[in-house]
DNA sequence: TAAGTGGATTGATGCGCTTCAATCGGTCGG
DNA sequence: CCGACCGATTGAAGCGCATCAATCCACTTA
């Protein structure tokens, strides 16, 4: 910077305003500065800079699982949000591992990043405790927080499931069955909730079957199907509620696909998530939406106002409700391909 | 950092050997510097640290498009050797957004990471000379840098576009279609070229069309479908190469379930990429795969090669071959449903 | 002509840390 | 008992920048 001064005949000072606050220069200086910038090749050192001023314009967001079409979702909703206000989004992955997550914490911490967007697949109270007492800002995405601990952004899983359950039961279906595993990952329990609710209040013509599948990714979905398949037809549910689109999909390619059981006519299939995959599949799949792109909006939208507000600041956590997708797996009526309402993802605000 | 220091009872050099170079303190003393820091909730300032030491150990990835799961296998492979090296590795995604690509490109570089991996979707090497005239390493993803001014890890692609098209002509196939668009995206102009040499080199038996859909995204696919779909089925190609998993995906989708045509028996289909759709979809797709995660892997060998080796350094291109999955959409049989060698993705390197 | 005005520019200060030469205190050999 | 030696510890210097009180300069007003 020194240098750039001497090169254009002022002092460091300048060199700053040029960079910083260009009304405080005469055009013409501005100009020599800019042009020596230039010439020079000078970068600024974000380093010293942030050491300055205490902060940066970088905004850390850690993804538990960066495959995932929701998380990659958020991630998008959350970058427009960011770029709005002026800030940068960095990404990070974890691959469910919360030792790296930690990692990252502690390093958009030491960063001194504006705030973190946390998308967690397990509790991650320990975390979110530590860089809050250093008194660095965290949104949760889709993990509720302990009470009172952060802001977050939630989608009413509780819904999510409950909607799954009820497009079954008000097609026709009476014997559900749902497929879940992880049940300490929180939307999952909560979808389950949502689930025996609908079944509930649907009283005693609608039986509920709970699959335990082990696992939520594509082999321990084939696993779930060949069981399903290998079962006389008297036994098979009518209709089949899956926590996860993945599951889903894998569930119905061994059904239909492997085993030839007609889906939807002998088995509906519900997913949640809407994933990319969904409508893109062998039997489209009907799924509860959630609204990825918006809970990173509102992510960021609830950070900065967290920043902006300082000490008078009150937690707030935002729901957003999911929507039914209707696709071939799960029409409205009760049998056959009902009419495609397949709204296309591409077209999600 | 003063002060730990005085609760602990030592000097700042002392937290500060502490935290960098334990070896150098008693171990007692080091133990009462421990307990202060996690007592005052000390956070050392990444910034500060940075500015003495010039470097940080970050490495910061920029990517064109989050969406595509290649871009993620790149993603994830890169996090893994960073990690394996003691690095960080930070993502941003560009949207294919020149402006913002360039953003990220400067912040890493003000930032002072140990360096970039960039891929691309567009020639980038205004960005990329920009930011090596500062002195920061840049290894490109994907696509052919300017001789000489940076490494890169790419594919073949030249090879995957005559592996799609020499399996079809392979299995009997003669009236070949291309269907390809964005011949200024690098990857894309070279498959081409390898399609047209496997053409070529069958002879006068094997004619090919090229079909431009106009876009890589799913409505063109659709489009192109639909074309392909009012035909005559006398004019109708009986082998399809297309550029991209998701179009093929789309079009197969239009030709199969929509028109009813059947898939591969009137028309073999061949995708590249090997996306995560790819063998989900109704007509599981063969795909010309693209490994990812080694290409991840290999530009941080490359990045830290760099780095470590200063001055005598010379730029290199690791040059990845492409290798063909074959599913239902093109078995290796000239008709109807070959044997399954559908190589499930999770079992990816 | 002197005092006043305000925009442009200066440069010293300090952000929080790492480093390293200097110092301290204890131990060992002679 | 003295000097040499060594590991542990100290603390000042400086990394590159933003800030802001102080200064400068050109011009206006009385």
């Amino acid at each position: 910077m020194q240098d750039v001064a001497d090169a254009a005949g002022v002092s460091v000072g300048t060199v700053s305003n040029v960079l910083n606050h260009p009304a405080k220069v005469s055009p013409a200086t501005a100009e020599r500065v800019r042009e020596a910038i230039s010439r020079l090749g000078f970068v600024r050192n974000d380093a010293a800079r942030s050491l300055v001023s205490g902060s940066t314009n970088s905004i850390g967001m850690v993804l538990a699982d960066i495959e995932n079409s929701l998380f990659i979702d958020m991630a998008h909703g959350a970058q427009d949000a960011a770029r709005a206000v002026g800030q940068n989004l960095l990404l990070a992955n974890t691959a469910c591992d919360m030792t790296l997550q930690d990692n990252y914490l502690d390093l958009f911490d030491e960063s001194r990043v504006t705030g973190v967007l946390l998308a967690p697949m397990e509790d991650s109270s320990a975390g979110i405790a530590r860089i809050r007492s250093h008194g660095r800002q965290v949104v949760l995405l889709n993990y509720s927080p302990k009470p009172g601990t952060c802001c977050s952004v939630l989608v009413n899983n509780e819904h999510v499931g409950y909607l799954a359950a009820r497009h079954l039961i008000d097609s026709g279906r009476t014997r559900l069955a749902y497929v879940a595993a992880h049940d300490d990952y929180q939307p999952v329990r909560d979808r389950r909730r949502g689930v025996r609710a609908a079944v509930e209040e649907a009283g005693p013509g609608v039986t509920l079957e709970e699959i335990d599948s082990g696992g939520l990714t594509t082999p321990y979905g084939h696993a779930v199907g060949q069981d399903l398949a290998r079962r006389a037809p008297a036994d098979l549910p009518d209709g089949l509620m899956v926590v996860t689109d993945e599951l889903a999909n894998a569930i119905i390619h061994e059904l239909h696909a492997v085993a030839g059981i007609r889906v939807p006519d002998q088995v509906a299939v519900v997913g949640c998530e809407n994933n990319r995959a969904a409508g893109a599949a062998a039997v489209p799949l009907t799924a509860v939406d959630m609204p990825g792109r918006m809970m990173g909006r509102e992510a960021i939208r609830l950070l900065m106002d967290e920043v902006a507000s300082g000490e008078q600041h009150r937690h707030a956590t935002v729901v957003l409700e999911p929507e039914l997708i209707v696709r071939a797996s799960a029409p409205r009526s009760g049998v056959g391909v009902g009419t495609s309402s397949d709204r296309s993802r591409g077209a999600q605000s």
